[in-house]
DNA sequence: CCTTTATAATTGTGTGTGCAAGCAACTTTA
DNA sequence: TAAAGTTGCTTGCACACACAATTATAAAGG
């Protein structure tokens, strides 16, 4: 049977599980009007006083040319700013940007619980942290 | 630290996954010209004299619309043809398209031992089941 | 038999992401 | 200090996938 072929390939799975996953996390973050990624973003961005765009690619383990894209959408949002300073682009926070920090964490949370209701919580957060080390073991490899 | 917060949170880090496992995906097929997912595709087609568009979506768990265009793309290359039966459309593979499953076998096989050689055979493998498992559970809820 | 409903596929549109090329600013080297 | 190289960001283009609306066919009910 082809599935079994299917159910051993990391690819396959890997890619399926992000696409449930995925529509989870937008559902959830729909609510604030925001993408899940957008979301992410605005939470590197409140760590520090300014931080660059390549330092945002970095976290997130996203192309520069997407954090770009990210960007001029939460500028146009009105939720972050963007301080040209020489070659770099130092990205703030808002007042407005800041104000949505407490619903994102709720977003994050429920997200987090949506799917630890299903998977059970240790099974869960057990799954996120080998899905982690496997990422960060390829994508060594792959960046040599 | 903000990086143990993202570590923590199955959206990002399968996402980030996805997108490392399907790079290389991408690499490994591109020596035969196709994407991974049309070639999964195509594996599927081999299985039956002839497959309906519903039933590929079903095992690869992708909408109906995204097989439609993936199967344009595969026929276009004269891969696969597609005989329409009342208002299903029955798809099945050319001499063409059964010459190249040799190829595909190889490219399978290739991209599992990449990472394997990486995240270690009995992990790499646990790890696929385990998202496997993940995936069937999400999406079940998910449909209700 | 005709109308209603259900199902299979397609089409239009949108989102997220990436790659490659380009631009602008900084750094190094001569 | 000028030329060459490097780095940070942006832009154009492309791809994979999805959702919603539509079309075309089949099935069910009066």
């Amino acid at each position: 049977m082809l599935e079994i072929f299917f159910k051993e390939c990391l690819y396959f799975t890997a890619s399926r599980l992000s696409r449930v996953i995925t529509k989870m996390a937008e559902r959830e973050f729909a609510t604030i009007g925001l993408s899940p990624t957008s979301a992410f973003l605005l939470m590197a961005v409140y760590e520090k006083e300014s931080i660059s765009q390549k330092e945002i690619a970095q976290i997130l383990h996203l192309q520069p040319s997407t954090v770009t894209r990210l960007i001029e959408k939460l500028i146009a949002k009105g939720v972050i700013v963007n301080r040209v300073e020489g070659r770099m682009s130092l990205i703030s926070s808002t007042e407005k940007g800041i104000a949505l920090a407490d619903e994102i964490q709720r977003c994050w949370t429920n997200l987090r619980s949506n799917y630890n209701d299903i998977l059970g919580e240790k099974q869960g957060d057990e799954l996120t942290l080998q899905i982690f080390e496997a990422s960060e073991q390829l994508e060594f490899i792959e960046k040599g």
